[in-house]
Parts: C-alpha cells; sequence; structure tokens
RNA sequence: GGCGAGGUAGCUCAGUUGGUAGAGCACACGACUGAAAAUCGUGGUGUCGCCGGUUCGAUUCCGGCCCUCGCCA
C-alpha cells in the first residue's frame, strides 16, 4: 500500500492547457488524503526570469500545486537533458519517500523519458571542442562533414540525415572525445518500463482549437509583458540553450505573428512524440472543463 | 478617361522559345539519447483571371473583357 503509488506523468502540447489539469488533479488527490507534487518536465521553463515567456504557472497555480524544476536556472547558464534527469530522478524519489504523488508534468519529449526512465547520455564535449565543428560545419558544409562521419563511423552515418547539422556535430564531437555515437538499440527512449511505476497520460484537443488557443495564449503573454522579460534576459546576457524559447527573437523583433506559427509548429512535433509514446492514456479536452478530465484521471487511478 | 505594371498553390513569387507547372513559407505525416521550445526527413496542393481566335495541342501567341496597383488627367 505505502509502496504502490504509482507517478503520474502528464504530457500533451503546448497551450493544451496541462497546467490547468494537473491543478484540478491536485484538489482531488488531496481530497484523498494525497499529497501531490509537480515535477516540471519542461526544458525551458527551468529558466528564472522566463515565467511569462515560457507559460510557467501562475502563483495561484502554484499554491494549489507546488511545481518542481522551475525557474531555478540562471538564463546566462546552458541547461540539458543531461543535467535535468538526476534532478527528475532525485525529485521523483524524494516526493516518493515522503510518500507525496510526483505528477511529471510538461511538453518536452525528451525530458519527460528523462524523468520516467534512465537514458544513457554519453557526456557533453568541452566547448571549445563544439565551437570548433560548429565553425568548421559552417566553413564546409554539412554534407562534407556527413561524409567524413561515415568514414569513421558508418553505422551511425547511417541514421543521420547528410543535413541535420545539429546531430553531425554531436556525432563528430563525441568521436573525438573517445565515446560512441548515440546508439538508438538498446534504447530506453521509447520503452514501455520506467524507472519508477508510472502511468502516463497523454492531453489532446481537436487542432483548431489548439491553434486558437495558442494564438490567444500568445497574445495573452504579449500582453502580460512577455518582450520587457525577453529583453531584460537579452541585456543580462542570454545563454544559447535559454535563447531557444519560443518567442525569445520574435519578441526582439516585435514579430508576433511568426512567434504564433513557430509555437503551432512545436505544438504539432509534440503531438507527433506523443503519438509514439507507449502505454499512453489519451484524454481529449476538446470543449471540456479541466476538472472533468480530471477527475477521468483521478479515477483511473484507483 | 489615358499610360504603365500585374493577375499562376492558402500566402509571396518563379516558370513554360506552345506539349496542362515549381520554390519558399503555411499545412499534414514522420524521425529524435547531454542544443530537444532544438535539429531534420517525406508529402499533396492548382479550372496558370474570364471569354473567344490561331493551332493536332494554349497557362504560354493574338483579340476582347474583368480586376488590382502606380503615374497622369
Amino acid at each position: 500500500m505505502v509502496s504502490a503509488m504509482d507517478v503520474v506523468a502528464l504530457f500533451g502540447p503546448t497551450g493544451v492547457g496541462k497546467t490547468a489539469v494537473a491543478v484540478e488533479l491536485a484538489d482531488v488527490l488531496r481530497g484523498r488524503g494525497e499529497h501531490p507534487v509537480a515535477i516540471s518536465a519542461d526544458a525551458l521553463q527551468v529558466y528564472r526570469g522566463l515565467e511569462t515567456l515560457t507559460g510557467v504557472a501562475g502563483a495561484d497555480e502554484r499554491s494549489r500545486l507546488e511545481h518542481r524544476l522551475v525557474s531555478f536556472v540562471d538564463p546566462a547558464d546552458t541547461f540539458s537533458a543531461g543535467e535535468y534527469m538526476p534532478l527528475a530522478h532525485a525529485e521523483i524519489d524524494a516526493a516518493l519517500d515522503a510518500g507525496r504523488r510526483p505528477i511529471v508534468l510538461g511538453g518536452t519529449g525528451l525530458y519527460l523519458r528523462a524523468a520516467l526512465t534512465e537514458l544513457s547520455l554519453a557526456p557533453l564535449p568541452p566547448p571549445e571542442l563544439r565551437e570548433r565543428w560548429q565553425r568548421e560545419i559552417e566553413a564546409r558544409g554539412p554534407a562534407a562533414l556527413h561524409e567524413e562521419l561515415r568514414a569513421r563511423a558508418p553505422q551511425a552515418a547511417a541514421t543521420i540525415e547528410p543535413t541535420d547539422r545539429t546531430r553531425i556535430v554531436r556525432s563528430l564531437e563525441l568521436l573525438e572525445m573517445g565515446e560512441e555515437p548515440p546508439r538508438t538499440e538498446d534504447s530506453q527512449l521509447w520503452t514501455a518500463g520506467t524507472r519508477r511505476p508510472a502511468r502516463l497520460f497523454g492531453l489532446v484537443r481537436d487542432r483548431d482549437e489548439l491553434y486558437a488557443r495558442i494564438d490567444a495564449r500568445v497574445d495573452a503573454m504579449v500582453a502580460a509583458g512577455a518582450a520587457r522579460e525577453v529583453e531584460r534576459a537579452a541585456a543580462a546576457g542570454v545563454s544559447h540553450t535559454a535563447r531557444k524559447a519560443l518567442g525569445f527573437e520574435e519578441l526582439l523583433t516585435g514579430d508576433i505573428e511568426a512567434m504564433k506559427r513557430r509555437t503551432r509548429n512545436y505544438a504539432k512535433r509534440q503531438l507527433t512524440w506523443m503519438r509514439k509514446l507507449p502505454d499512453v492514456t489519451v484524454i481529449d479536452l476538446t470543449g471540456r472543463e479541466p476538472v472533468d478530465a480530471a477527475g477521468e484521471i483521478a479515477g483511473s487511478l484507483a
């Protein structure tokens, strides 16, 4: 009984209403005598000072459900899945040890898997090494470096497109560090098994409704001063990983339409990721109140 | 009203010396192992403004008409 508590994971595209459902779910669970805690699986909500831009839960939402792994990294610093994974594991374990229900909550597919499983992530390169390969690919083009990769590690090159600069650079720097390029065979990225017993829920909505919500959400972010956040962060210095936040560049140039478009594009990729997740229970929020969905989730937890 | 430019994919445009057409973006689907809100792959878009003429064949040439933009009146 004490050891039988499952981790709950809530995944879904931006704007679908994850936070609202999680907060309602927390109320339901508390009514049963549980003590839920949200553990964010979001690559950009980790940054401090970009809360409006990245859509971190507001103060009243956080008073109803504590959120961990949110707003704790200086935007001038880089952050990545490798740093996230042990933190997420520690948060989940600590919650379970304290008899609390962990709700892994977020839309970053890779981070969700990192939280739930044990990914064998290769080490990070020294910054100079990556910079060197980046200059190299800039100068010689991705096709040439893909050729070089093929010569050194044919099986790795075979799984990487000759146009995929990010993965080409990553593989070459790993080779140079004496590491194997990422393998996919024994991958835990898509395994059904998780590190701790978990129940995974995927939140969806009709596409038109989702896109309309995203547009409205971006407008609300702008109205709430997201541009000021971005300008302040830009002035103070932003790492290349923090700079990737949707709308960061767009708000610096005032291109709201581009920010909406890029956010919609991202939501679609999240949906692709969700479809591939094993053992996901899909909850359709179209035209529904968050409370109903929360009730459905809580009901299925037993 | 006159002159000029233009009407081709949802948008911005390219093109066809006459054999019914193509890029980017959007959109849909997919991949994804320390950048993942990143990076990348695949795909269909279509009365080529309308009517007529020439032609075996017209989106392409010719005529007329309609519409848009600019300049002039």
